[in-house]
DNA sequence: AGCACA
């Protein structure tokens, strides 16, 4: 399809939120989809509140694209769109003969928190022919890292029907817990989001509270 | 109908 590109561009993001907190939800909703391979979100004012999401194959910025139109971050609806020229790291990799000719970058100012690849997850799905209910309507995450907030969790997980709260724990930055309506809501939730992103280095892990 | 790339 003409228009579709590895990048996509977002527009009407909150304009109140640090880019680096921005940055790192975005990264979280959208590192699902495939490999990211940069995120920008610049801060010159002609730049605010838009983003550019960079991904390794188009097919992924495709399925982002659709599943995330719209979708609300800090309050606001995104608006996606493809981005209309490539993004440097993807000229880079379609031409890796070529230098480029003038916008030059040095790595040491580069952001460093977006990987240089990254393993798609995969989700297996639930059940089997032995299903069973799942043991707790309150799931419990580790392995989250320190900067992460309630609100970037609570905008992924009240994605799935049943949603009720997340918390988290004082002086526990690297674990939550997500309360669902029920245990079958729980668990399509945990499948659907286990082994998310936050930040490139930790895949969050996800399973049923104890009672 | 605001397109960057410290």
């Amino acid at each position: 399809m003409p228009g579709q590109k590895n990048t996509i561009y977002i527009k009407n993001l909150s304009e109140k939120v640090r880019h680096e907190e921005l940055k790192k939800s975005l990264y979280a909703i959208f590192s699902q989809f495939g490999t990211i391979l940069d995120i920008v979100v610049s801060k010159t004012v002609k730049m605010q509140g838009r983003a550019f999401i960079v991904f390794k194959e188009v097919e992924s910025a495709v399925n982002a694209f659709k599943a995330k139109q719209g979708f609300e971050v800090f309050e606001k609806p995104m608006r996606i769109e493809y981005a209309k020229t490539d993004s440097d790291v993807i000229l880079k990799q379609k031409r890796p003969h070529l230098e480029k000719p003038k916008k030059t970058r040095t790595p040491s100012t580069r952001d460093d928190d977006i990987p240089k690849r990254m393993k798609k997850e995969t989700h297996r799905l639930p059940g089997g022919p032995t299903a069973e209910e799942p043991p707790n309507h309150i799931l419990f995450l580790a392995n989250l890292p320190d900067e992460t907030s309630d609100l970037m969790l609570s905008m992924l997980f009240k994605q799935y029907a049943g949603f009720k709260e997340v918390r988290m724990v004082p002086n526990r930055p690297d674990i939550a817990f997500v309360e669902y309506e029920n245990p079958l809501q729980a668990g399509t939730a945990k499948d659907a989001l286990q082994g998310f992103k936050i930040t490139p280095t930790n895949a969050t892990k996800i399973s049923f509270a104890k009672k």
